[in-house]
DNA sequence: TTGTAAAGTGAGTAATCACTCATTTTAGGT
DNA sequence: ACCTAAAATGAGTGATTACTCACTTTACAA
């Protein structure tokens, strides 16, 4: 089921393990946990309303997972790792270097890519983005396998690009921090704040394109 | 109290309201409710803690305030009106135009008088956007009083400074977002996701403002 | 068909929740 | 010094919370 295919831009498109063996009830449990998670926040969210939601007797909640908490944990954490999945593949730099040849090409590649993504699993991605400021274990692991994995990455990316002369001469921290921001500024506004407005997501998505290729580019 | 000179870069230091005639014991709430609010969470966060921290009876805080929620939006409410109090000035578009002459300069006086209030409201900021998600008088009251009035004043500065030929020729509903994306990133990466990194302010609020100008500079 | 371990149940528990109210304390004008 | 209204109190309320556990049901290999 796992795709491996390393050509063209698929890179990015690289899918991960899916929910391995769960009983039927555990699904419910946990489809239920994440609709009501996002809906109401994770504090003000009971364990009896899950329960219902989800069609099972409370007893099961904790057969499956010893707390609360470790619910939330059980939903948030594996969503952290296929955020960075595409940037952690093993031989990244080089297939980096071969499929891109402009930043921009690689920024509109990333970008369009992890729309997809957040798309495909916003309710997950609201829990996290909510709940990472009150749990230092999930703050914890998104700062150790998330932010700096790819931070990594970018930075990778940004000083290749800058010996190249398509980026301009500045701090590559802020460099990293500028491109970050644009683009999940873009997400974030597109999924979370105005989620309900019409968007013409091609071209809002070329027009950040071209912002961001405006204060870096040379 | 209340500062009223609209000279030179002024319009953006203006004051509101002080805490009006509060008891001793309202104001030992309030200070207690913001910190535990914003280190716990609202959902998260007991008024029998709350009044253990500011050293009163539970029962004084609903004399105050007729529920939790009501101590929350109490909280929340005031600093909406003062985040947006320098773009609701009544001639604010005359004082403009006459006293910056680049769009450039317009941003980096926006951008460090909101830093500054930013840094001083850094908890009750915090609070609002944790619990607008969750609380639709709060959405609502964010969206009438403090999106869209914004959303007027940067069309009106786009426009204008688009008119000089100092802004490219884009969607003024896209540069403001993207204006708008820079600007608030870099407030809320300084402030809560890494308000322990070193940071120059000065040289990254400076940076920011080039990468801004050669986005949507001409 | 039967044995058994895992899955599922739901009534029960102690703790905590937001909130009430009868009573006491405080502050300030006369 | 006295009066009074507002401020403050804290024990008490029923509801709800996360979690437990003795028990029943299910799934499936032998």
């Amino acid at each position: 089921m796992t795709k491996n295919d390393t050509n063209g831009e698929s890179i990015f498109e690289l899918s991960v393990e899916e929910n391995k063996e769960l009983t039927q009830k555990q699904k419910q449990i946990l489809e239920a946990a994440i609709n009501i998670f996002a809906e109401k926040g994770y504090a003000a969210s009971s364990t009896s309303e899950i329960a219902k939601q989800a069609g099972v007797a409370e007893g099961t909640i904790f057969r499956h997972y010893k707390t609360k908490k470790d619910l939330l944990i059980s939903i948030v954490s594996p969503i952290m790792s296929r955020l960075v999945a595409p940037f952690v593949i093993n031989d990244f730099k080089k297939v980096l270097h071969t499929n891109y040849e402009t930043v921009e090409e690689l920024l509109r590649a990333i970008l369009f890519n992890r729309k997809a993504f957040a798309e495909k699993n916003l309710p997950i991605i609201k829990i996290m983005l909510q709940e990472i400021p009150f749990h230092p274990e999930l703050k914890e692991q998104f700062m150790k396998h998330v932010a700096s994995k790819v931070y990594t990455r970018l930075e990778d990316i940004v000083t290749h690009f800058q010996s190249q002369g398509q980026i301009i001469d500045m701090p590559t921290s802020s460099i990293i921090r500028l491109i970050a921001s644009s683009m999940i500024s873009y997400l974030v506004t597109r999924f979370i704040i105005m989620p309900e407005a019409d968007w013409d997501d091609e071209a809002e998505i070329e027009r950040t394109i071209q912002y961001v290729m405006g204060g870096i580019g040379k």
